[in-house]
DNA sequence: CTGAAAGCGCTTACAG
DNA sequence: CTGAAAGCGCTTACAG
């Protein structure tokens, strides 16, 4: 920087402005800088800008399972909107699993990142507090009613009350769930599976299936239907891996989709819209709230000491190939 | 850190050596130390680590097109290989595009990498050279004969080979193929194709078709084949995004595949090994590849001078449902 | 092992 | 805008 500053003959605090990006300087002497930093191949150090200032410029994300497209997507979308304001991302990667969640977090706190972003966390909700006292954090995907962390997430009960109304319409009553354990949104759709259908007058046939979100959990439970003397005329999987468990072992059986059974997924992930698989599902605009999650944690940095927000953004379904009426015959 | 010395009742230095996980330390100070940190809730900064050591443990990681699931598959890898050794993955995201992913690049260096790994890469080798001067740069999926960086990747040619004499064993020889542009390793799959296609005296029949490494060129690409005449009896795609593209195309156009078309693709990412895909797909095994990835990095970090090293990796052919004998009636 | 010192490359605040 | 100074939280090297 010392060098920069000679060789465009400026201040040392002048180089140091026009890399901040402040606007207080000529236009004459900030292209002087910038040139003279492009001979000399200068870079600005993130190291000691972090150090003096007290700001990263990073946002520690934490992905609980990259192998879900879903995920992957709003990582995609997340990446995108951090660097349109300056920011970048460092990665933590766990798979739903809380110690190695958590250990994840504790090495990304050494960069001291600005804020933390949790898609898809699977810790306890104090546990998250702990760290969101520490640092502004934002969780992706579930709803902690907590004051020290923002939130975002679709309307998970609302997204399974959609499925549910969606079979029912159809004709369906025969309706089981397969859930997602304790993965981030899953008590909520379980929860709004089980309502839905006591709201329709289906109590009777509420059945779920523990899983968690994995292909291999979908297959699981489709395995052990097939076991059963009769099968549902519907299955509603927890989210879109799950469902593509169950497609994949009943294809295998011979089981017809969505002629034997109807199958409906959750997250609307590039899986589904495979023209292959056209599976139904219930859409979270991945886009929409990646874009929402920067928003929220800039306007944390801003104001740190603003209230609890929590964001619920309404789901969509999605209708395709993979549900339909069922067999008049199996009723 | 003076607080953690204060609270052990040691010198700072020798808490800095503890945090190092330097060897000469006594087994009663060291837990005296990381008692006191854990009781203050100190965290070492990773910031002043870096610019007092001129080491920033941090490794750069730039990936061209996360919608890719190979690709995907690879980070998530790398991720954990680099957690292994005590680095943290540091995230730009690129979409085949080189001035983005230069601009990645740019940004990244900012962090000073003690690495960068580059997935996928579209940039120009003179533009790679420039930045293996100023940093350790590894190249993953493309091999490029440059004494600046070193390379990882498969024998793209030879997957081709194996995809073409795979084909013609079949007892095909109408076989085409769309494929991957500009992206990494497309060149040698395309010679690979040529130069078998020739050995095999199959040259009269030799067709390539432009694209990219997307569905969309696959789905293009498959248009145009059904306005032709006669269609070629296999497709060997680019990759699997391309070929998922052909095969979506096909099943709406009602060509059945492997009966009237087979088609092969490369990476054998998650999607090929979907049951309602299963394509046949040339094998490119992403842990293994990663695990080389960052032992390279390692050993030039260990000697900065040792010579250029690219390994090629052997690809594997995985035959699934989408490719068979072809039709005799259409020879 | 300790203790004191210098320095990494910036930012910040301040007098001019 | 300049220029000089202090400080961010570490590491490194060194005398003891």
């Amino acid at each position: 920087m010392e060098d920069v500053a000679r060789e465009a003959g400026v201040s040392r605090a002048l180089v140091s402005l026009v890399f901040r990006g402040q606007p207080h300087v000529s236009e004459r002497r900030r292209t002087a800088v910038l040139e003279a930093a492009d001979r000399l191949g200068y870079r600005l150090n993130a190291a000691a800008s972090s150090l003096a200032s007290r700001q990263s410029r990073i946002i520690g994300l934490v992905v609980n399972d990259l192998s879900n497209p879903y995920l992957v997507a709003g990582t995609e979308a997340l990446q995108e909107r951090a660097e349109s304001v300056g920011r970048r991302l460092i990665l933590g990667l766990a798979k739903r699993d809380a110690e190695h969640e958590q250990a994840a977090i504790e090495t990304l706190l050494q960069h001291r990142p600005d804020a933390l972003i949790l898609a898809g966390t699977v810790l306890p909700k104090a546990v998250l507090t702990r760290f969101g006292r520490q640092v502004p954090t934002l969780v992706m995907g579930r709803i902690v009613r907590d004051a020290s962390v923002d939130c975002i997430a679709i309307d998970d009960a609302r997204g399974a009350e959609l499925v549910v109304e969606h079979l029912a319409g159809l004709g369906h009553s025969r309706i089981l769930h397969v859930d997602g354990g304790g993965g981030a949104g899953a008590a909520p759709r379980r929860t709004g599976y089980r309502k839905t259908m006591t709201r329709l007058g289906l109590a009777e046939h509420i059945d779920v299936m523990a899983g968690d979100f994995t292909e291999q959990a979908g297959a699981n439970a489709a395995r052990q239907l097939l076991d059963r003397d009769v099968l549902p005329t519907a299955v509603f999987a927890a989210d879109d891996l799950v469902a593509l468990g169950v497609l994949d072992v009943f294809r295998g059986a011979g089981v017809a989709v969505p002629e034997d059974v109807s199958v409906v997924g959750f997250d609307d992930s590039t899986i589904a819209r495979l023209q292959a698989i056209s599976l139904t599902s219930v859409s979270q605009p991945v886009l929409h709230m990646s874009s929402l999650a920067i928003d929220a944690v800039l306007a944390r940095l801003e104001d740190p000491t603003a209230g609890y927000r929590a964001v619920v953004v309404p789901p969509q379904l999605v209708i395709r190939g993979s549900s339909g009426t069922p067999r008049p015959a199996t009723a």
